[in-house]
DNA sequence: CGTTTCGATCGAATCGATTCGAGTACGCTA
DNA sequence: TAGCGTACTCGAATCGATTCGATCGAAACG
């Protein structure tokens, strides 16, 4: 049997130093980089480390000592395929990974699914950035937060302890209205994303309006409420195409139908899209889509979205400068990211 | 100033044993539940976690310590953005976080974008997956195996200590082929996915064809040689919609244009649909298509596409059942899964 | 030539838990 | 009452590094 067959278990730097013969401080001062190490001396110890197929410090250990693991995470309320189905999330995720350029830090993904188990208290973390939570922030803030890690959220509620990301959601969705009053619209129509938890589809009425959980979707509603208090609407499960199909074949076909339908996502707006085409419907002289997010959606040609764009992006990377702000012992103050009203293709005038 | 106020780092073990009047083991096996413990003494200490808001043990000494960090690192070779846009990778990832269930595991993301410098040696993993990476799966793989854990590798080429989950890309490939010859076709053209990391797009010439890297790409290139060894083609930038109607458009807008096309994905599938649509091309009468994936694009309506079906989730599943039983110890075997060909109505007879 | 300074190296403490073997007290059986 | 098993608790070693302060020799300075 030869020597290199037997199992080999990870090589420790004190087997390094020992093969190379200096101390275990100095064979770390190898590799940490901090620290005078003379020529001859560096080259013995990274020889013995490639004898011995040394892969370098544990990085448990290496955590442990410096109190750093590297690691932030970054907390979805969906399944996987729900959270990154959103293009919008996508982005913002490009923006944080993007953000951490140089710094050697990496993304731990983590569904808090209902139900799913997961236990926050267990995973390595140095921050944590909640993305799209919305209902059950105070269980989950509270075990981060007892674990005395800085917490990010991104258009969440204000929560003690929290740093807040936001959009103007609100004020966004309140001009977006706006603009389709100044063209005229008086019966509008909205399709909402999910309202809450259970991502229960069908009609908008007061009682679940009220209930609504979803930050995002809350203040989006309450912008357009202020335009057109009376709007009617159709909430989805979630900002897919055949959502925005379904809520727009409900909305349009029927007689009182709106002139326009305030579409919470662009995603939901090119499924009412589509819904106006399948009805016969003429998009925009008879009917005016506004969209929400900016995301370029080329399924939609010829159409462009009158939409309003956020920047994602950027929203991404605000929230990774505020993560290392806060590592780095700073106090970082909230930020509040501007939509722009994008007009596109799908807009006019009310028809008469 | 009130105590409470005061910068409270955080309370350890130790602290909490303290407390609670009972040595640091004893506290240790509350939280562990490991060995028996008097309800009386498990209480006091509960109760002095509370008092002083400790978190729960430091994942990153219990994980020194246990020598698992109850981290699973999934590594892809592009951008967040690119490498999620594809449906097919999504499902994989749901696919493997389903498969974790309630093992107390969470997913670190690392995009390793060329010239991105990430440094595989320092996050905490306990196992490695490699998804859609092809290029410089040595260099890589060698950092990794130097940490001596188990790699994972997804529809990759062979190689040596790393553990494949394949699918019969070739295989798939000839299949979907063999079955557009069936159907009278002679001229066919191919539209590929990216051939190398450098995701150039253009005609398909021999060299570039030799050289290719990217593993899928070739696989189901190969299996369509093996039926048509003169197939023309075009390979993309990336699996998108809109790659796919410029390759279209440059393989059907001339008089020999083809009469059937190999995409090599679903999305690459529609962007050629809707060049022949813009073309005046009737599909399936005067071209046929083929997809591959066997995502179900409900863009496509009211076409469906005659596809090669692969078990995107259960790949997922099978990796991560991999990971396990390499960390139990176990010796797994290589997965091979196998891809369906679904007939749609986007292929047909070959016209005469 | 004595003293200071700097570069290189090392020893030992430390990070915050887990775990094993040992010790104690108590109750039960023979 | 001696012997023994059980239930609980504890001390100490350990995981694999980092880092502070001390040491030592040689070069630089006055």
């Amino acid at each position: 049997m030869e020597p290199e067959a037997t199992a080999s278990p990870r090589p420790t730097l004190a087997a390094v130093a020992a093969r190379a013969g200096v101390s275990v401080s100095t064979a770390s001062l190898v590799f940490s980089g901090a620290g005078p190490v003379a020529v001859a001396t560096r080259d013995r110890v990274l020889a013995a480390a490639t004898a011995l197929e040394y892969g370098g410090p544990d990085p448990t250990a290496r955590s442990l000592r410096r109190g750093r693991s590297g690691v932030i995470a970054v907390i979805t309320e969906d399944r996987l395929t729900d959270a990154f189905r959103d293009p919008m999330n996508l982005a913002f995720l490009d923006g944080v990974a993007q953000a951490f350029g140089d710094e050697r830090t990496g993304l731990l993904v983590i569904p808090l699914a209902a139900e799913s188990g997961v236990d926050l208290s267990a995973p390595p973390m140095d921050a944590a950035i909640l993305l799209g939570c919305s209902l059950d922030l105070s269980s989950s803030v509270e075990v981060l937060r007892r674990r005395r890690i800085p917490i990010v959220a991104v258009e969440a509620e204000p929560f003690e302890g929290v740093l807040l990301i936001d959009i103007d959601n609100r004020a966004a969705s309140r001009r977006g209205a706006q603009y389709l009053f100044e063209l005229g619209h008086r019966r509008v129509a909205t399709v909402t994303l999910a309202l809450d938890a259970t991502r229960t589809a069908g009609p908008l009425t007061l009682e679940r309006e009220a209930a609504a959980t979803g930050n995002t979707t809350r203040q989006r509603l309450a912008g357009l409420r202020e335009v057109y208090p009376e709007a009617t609407g159709w909430s989805t499960s979630g900002s897919y195409r055949a959502d925005g199909y379904a809520a727009g074949v409900a909305l349009l076909d029927r007689p009182d139908r709106p002139t326009a339908i305030v579409a919470q996502s662009d995603l939901l707006a090119l499924g009412v899209l589509r819904a106006a085409e399948d009805l016969g419907i003429g998009v925009p002289r008879e009917l005016s889509i506004l969209g929400f997010d900016g995301v370029r959606l080329d399924e939609a040609a010829p159409h462009e979205f009158t939409t309003l764009a956020q920047p994602a992006v950027e929203k991404g990377e605000a929230a990774a400068a505020a993560v290392f702000a806060a590592l780095a012992g700073e106090r970082p103050e909230p930020v509040l990211l501007h939509s722009e009203l994008r007009v596109g293709t799908t807009t006019s005038v009310a028809p008469r």
